[in-house]
DNA sequence: GCAAAAATCGTCCAAATCATTCAATTCGTC
DNA sequence: GACGAATTGAATGATTTGGACGATTTTTGC
């Protein structure tokens, strides 16, 4: 997973020309580095990198020394969802990783392959979730893998320049990661710098880093993933409370996650309430420009 | 101490060939020194400052097996950690990553990060909990950090051969991620194949993994991670019922973590307690030969 | 200590890559 | 369509790279 390619091998990975492949690494679109005697080499992951952002296809995966990116990820999206539910259940870390991060380098977003494949394979296997130590089991691994992958994602979209900042996390009492993580990823592909606080964030907490803070230092973005809710009444109140005190510093707040359905949040001025990723990266695309 | 390599070793550390490596230091691009019987040794100084000058990535960090503790590179040990301890509390996101990153790919192995510098900032930020928000803040934005970082030496310490398999977990009741995280690393840098089950695994979740798998899919090391422990009595039964059944079917169990202490586990045959990351390191390290 | 195993030596050479040039193709605009 | 600008892919001779070789040195195991 780390090796050096040359300018050659890629070329032949995307089906490029060396020539062509040369010139776009002088005029800096590809990030190079140089052997001593002067050769360019180019690591793996800015070489995946620069096949995300210039859409091209990877038509010989092995030239690069990436596995085939067979099994489904040519699939139609049932399919394709179907087979890595199988993959996911059974642990297999490699089909996974290569189905998704496959799909991720012809061009799916995080927000896409968050709300569609990765959303719904857990879900299924959530919905198995009776106390049953296999369930558990199933699930702790299929999430630890699908972490892995989003902070890979990550990494790989990042850019060199952000042009908002955004902070956020999972509502307190509410003990799951991967949410969270999801929206972060999400708004560092589309340009913003993400702060993640993770699971079990008490408002209070979001509030220091956001209203609390220094007008020069604060996000343009706060976000809140709410996959359980203890008392609804109670987290509704609170976060209109905090909504208002964001609107009149020019903050914007949202919201969004498997439970949001069950609070009443509507026509509150500065407050998005999302559904799906998509979401998210709508408004965060929104603060990019 | 003053460590000398290889070319064949800086050779693999940077990803060229042997023979190259020779040839520039022949040419005088790289300052090396001879043996008595005329084999060029290379120190780690000159070697950095090598890879400084030509720009060069250093891919398998490992082959140059830097001592942390080679003082004269850059801070000492204490003032290190005072540094990367104010970055973390400040949430400077690059310069923490710069740091940790920076150190592991100067040789520095994903164990003594875990057990210095990472350790020791997240116990002080720890210190200050009393259920004041500013501190919960700067504690779950730490830790967030620390977690991509720690993903990412995963990931960089990856090898292509996996010679053994791990599988291991947080202990119920226990919301800590990073310490599972970090031993799941800990062992993938030392040629294992780890399956993080994260935070919240019941040891009966544990089983299913381990004993009560087909004897050819087990795994031939399980961890049990301890942050917080509800109750020690009981659990310390509950430990030592699993080491007696890993014990018969040949499986190492290693139980590690801040609270371990409080567990009376003494001359239990295939149990291990540690309490570092090197601990791990170590008896994953024998397990890869 | 000694012998076997592993690593490195210096040298050679085919293959890969360099920077550059140039013709062919593609793109946008009129 | 025609035209100019930009991009592409192929060819060039010079340089760099990486693997192979038998000989020598260093390390390992007893």
């Amino acid at each position: 997973m780390n090796r050096l390619v040359s300018p050659r091998d890629l070329a032949e990975a995307i089906g490029m020309s060396e020539s062509s492949l040369k010139r776009w690494a002088d005029r800096g679109l590809l990030t190079v580095t140089r052997t001593a005697g002067g050769h360019r080499r180019i690591s793996i992951r800015d070489a995946l990198s620069f096949i995300r952002n210039k859409r091209l296809n990877i038509i010989t995966p092995a030239a690069i020394g990436l596995p085939v990116l067979d099994a489904g990820v040519d699939a139609d999206e049932d399919t394709f969802e179907e087979i890595l539910q199988e993959q996911l259940i059974s642990g297999n870390k490699s089909a996974v990783w290569r189905m998704l991060i496959g799909r991720f380098l012809e061009g799916a977003t995080i927000a896409e392959l968050g709300d569609g494949p990765i959303r719904n394979a857990l879900r299924e296997i959530g919905a198995k979730w009776n106390h049953d130590a296999d369930a558990i089991f199933i699930e702790h691994r299929a999430t630890d893998l699908c972490i892995q992958i989003v902070q890979q994602m990550r990494l790989l979209a990042m850019r060199e320049h952000k042009s908002f900042r955004a902070t956020g996390g999972a509502i307190d009492k509410d003990p799951y990661l991967l949410p969270s993580m999801l929206v972060a990823s999400v708004i560092v592909e589309n340009g913003g710098d993400a702060t993640n606080l993770g699971p079990n964030t008490p408002i209070e907490v979001l509030k220091i880093d956001s209203i609390h803070r220094p007008v020069d230092e604060r996000p343009e973005l706060v976000w809140i993933s709410t996959s359980t809710i203890e008392d609804p009444e109670t987290t509704a109140q609170e976060i209109t409370t905090f909504a208002k005190e964001c609107h009149e510093v020019d903050i914007q707040l949202a919201v969004g996650g498997r439970d949001v359905g069950h609070l009443s949040l509507e026509n509150i001025p500065g407050l998005s309430v999302h559904v799906s990723l998509s979401g998210f990266a709508d408004q965060a695309a929104g603060l990019s420009t």
